[in-house]
DNA sequence: GACGAAGTAGAGTGTTCGCTCTACCTGCGC
DNA sequence: GCGCAGGTAGAGCGAACACTCTACTTCGTC
């Protein structure tokens, strides 16, 4: 991925993030990317693909920003992705996860559908693994997904329950 | 609320829920609720209204169908009520929360997210409160969001794990 | 059987949409 | 200094949109 695709994905990751993606023209989505309508269109060559150019771009981002930009891929505690699931929340998903609102916004579209998919299982399976106990990565699933949707609505709040659930749950499959 | 306007409720909701806020036109949430256009804009005088409206109805439907249609209120286990709950998302929401779908498709809309808010905390309080033991309304949430969520994604695997979750955390506080 | 309330069908309106196209500018290798 | 790859600005197009309007029908009441 070359520089001008970087910065056209972060500015349209950028505008659904903060509008939806029902409400922003392909005119604000060029003005977020900050370039003319036929360069975006030359990367994204339509309104779905740009769609997905951004969910592929967060998600990158999202793995980065919980798990660490660096291969350590083990050695964090469920008690620590949590916490980091719930700065993300506060700091970039003001508006819910990102992917589950893609799809809401299109729900017959596969190919959207497959994207929210892999972006969970993978996130679910890193964190179970990481965590190093015998947890089952259903279990954090749904830990998480919780945490992710109850954030909006009580914040610290969700975050207490989820870290204290996270524990039950480790210590019974310890 | 008389005839017309829960035929109409009726439609308007199984149009949401079936193509997601973005997707239908006005002409075809009219086919949907099976009135002309004149008189769905008599009940919903505007496309934002049509939404609040499906989306009302759809919380009274929740309610019946989780906590039953009575005024039954009380002794039903959180075992009992996650059945219902994955019930729920087999027979009426593949596609996932709808209000979620409707604050996502319009994060500015603060009416909209009222209504996600004062749905969410009622299912949870109702949920704790019938449950009959300690357990906080907010890992309630957390458990029931997980589950909602993580259901699209696992089914059964999700009601497993959100059960298993939920006998620790009542455990825990009894 | 006249009347008003409440429904229907469907054409019309101005706007906005996604997308394309033409015309121009700029930096770089040979 | 010429050509070209790759960018910009912005007008234009046909379709779809939310919403309104006119004209007609149905039905219960007195």
């Amino acid at each position: 991925m070359n520089e001008m695709a970087t910065k056209i994905a972060d500015g349209l990751e950028r505008a659904f993030a903060m509008q939806g993606f029902a409400a922003p023209s392909v005119e604000d989505l060029r003005d977020a990317a900050g370039v003319s309508l036929r360069t975006l269109y030359k990367y994204a060559p339509s309104r779905d693909l740009m769609i997905r150019m951004a969910l592929e771009h967060r998600h990158q981002r999202y793995l980065g920003h919980v798990f660490g930009d660096q291969n350590r891929s083990s050695g964090q505690s469920l008690d620590e992705t949590l916490d980091r699931v719930a700065n993300w929340m506060q700091t970039e998903a003001s508006h819910g996860c990102l992917f589950h609102a893609a799809v809401a916004s299109a729900p017959d579209d596969q190919k959207l559908r497959q994207l929210l998919e892999a972006h969970k299982s993978e996130v679910s399976q890193r964190a179970a693994v990481s965590a190093g106990c015998d947890i089952s990565p259903n279990d954090v699933m749904v830990i998480i997904e919780g945490l992710t949707q109850a954030w909006s609505l009580s914040q610290d709040a969700a975050l207490t329950s989820a870290k204290r659930l996270a524990r039950l749950a480790e210590a019974q499959s310890a």
